[in-house]
DNA sequence: GCGGCTTGTTGACACACTGCCAACAAGCCG
DNA sequence: CGGCTTGTTGGCAGTGTGTCAACAAGCCGC
């Protein structure tokens, strides 16, 4: 990809920044973590190695920037969602679940299931935040309220099932995108009607 | 930790290989995949560290390993399940899942989570086949066929509600095993009642 | 247009870790 | 006790990472 053999260019350090960041985005989400090299992030932006590391400071920094970028999601229709009965509203979320991974697929998917670093406190920190702005969504489309720490947890782990459900229609083929929608709607109509009671 | 300054002992293969296992698996199991070297094993089991290569080739043939025993997991009470009616069989599946999983707790999460490796394709495969066992244990738990593909999938997307659930609890401790547990048998019977039968 | 300054950019150095392999020696057999 | 098998060791080469002093591109005053 445009190698550009010529003079050293002198740039912008956010325009310089952006454009190591989206070759990294490129490539961590092709390959995993431990795949990926600064060296190689490097050559694909056409600059030395250790420029990579003076904007970035070290690879997991650079690694925590790139799945912040995959992570943020677009709000999108949900949130101007029409106030109509609880089952459309449901069959709303599953739909815009499914495009916003659609459309990503695997750099979304690789970048939830941390291509290469969960474990790492940072890396599973940025992760958990993702999965709070798709939990607070998820509640807010339903009615209920954000504060709730039982809620809010339970609603974590029907993100967790999405992504997973998601895996299986994206990654391996086994389901079908309806039978991924029908599951997620009537799992959560479930959960709104009879475990977030207790709650 | 028995530094064992001693001699140099000379132990049969299979001995010695397990004990160099055993403190792998501690050790991945405390820190991530990526913050444990081939020489802390070593280390730790009082060992030159080319003896680990020698024994388990490659530092990731090593971690295929360690998360091979942490996710082997008893079937125990769970085959031998009285007939009873559906209801109960969902209990008792999410008390066995919950059982197994608070019993071995930081180790399964870590591995089920690939405590820093996910995205590589043996250690996905490896993770995916202890997925399968447990999702096969459901279905036959809750007498559903284990050769459809579409079930066989539902199940395994359970098994990761299952997991994210019992992350929220175990971890983060914003659920309690009474709610999970709620969350788990209630989500099962909507799966085997309305989502399963469409396949 | 020229010299100087700021600062984006580079190349090289030191360090850590991995995989490999020849040499060593512990324990058993005759 | 002497020789052999083989578990075990230490060191070497290769690769990747983080750091840093030195270089030069582009802008300013003159």
């Amino acid at each position: 990809m445009s190698v550009d053999v010529g003079q050293r260019r002198r740039l912008e350090p956010d325009a310089r920044r952006e454009q190591i960041l989206l070759v990294a985005v490129r490539l961590f989400g092709e390959r995993g973590y431990a795949d990926v090299s600064t060296g190689d992030v490097a050559r694909g932006a056409g600059v030395a190695r250790g420029l990579v590391n003076h904007y970035f400071g070290t690879k997991k920094e650079l690694y925590l920037d790139v799945i912040r970028v995959m992570l943020t999601v677009p709000d999108s229709a949900l949130t101007l969602l029409p106030p109509a009965d609880l089952t459309t509203r449901a069959d709303a979320i599953a739909t815009w679940f499914l495009d916003v991974v659609s459309r990503h697929s695997t750099s979304w998917l690789g970048a939830i299931t941390a291509g290469g670093m969960a474990g790492d406190d940072d890396v599973d920190r940025v992760i958990s935040e993702a999965v709070d702005i798709a939990a607070d969504r998820v509640l807010t489309a339903v009615g209920l309220p954000v504060r709730s720490r039982a809620l809010h947890a339970m609603a974590r782990s029907y993100v967790g099932l999405a992504t997973s459900t998601a895996r299986e229609w994206l990654q391996r083929g086994d389901l079908t995108r309806a039978q991924v929608h029908k599951l997620l709607t009537a799992t959560l109509l479930t959960m709104v009607d009879q475990v977030f009671p207790d709650a």
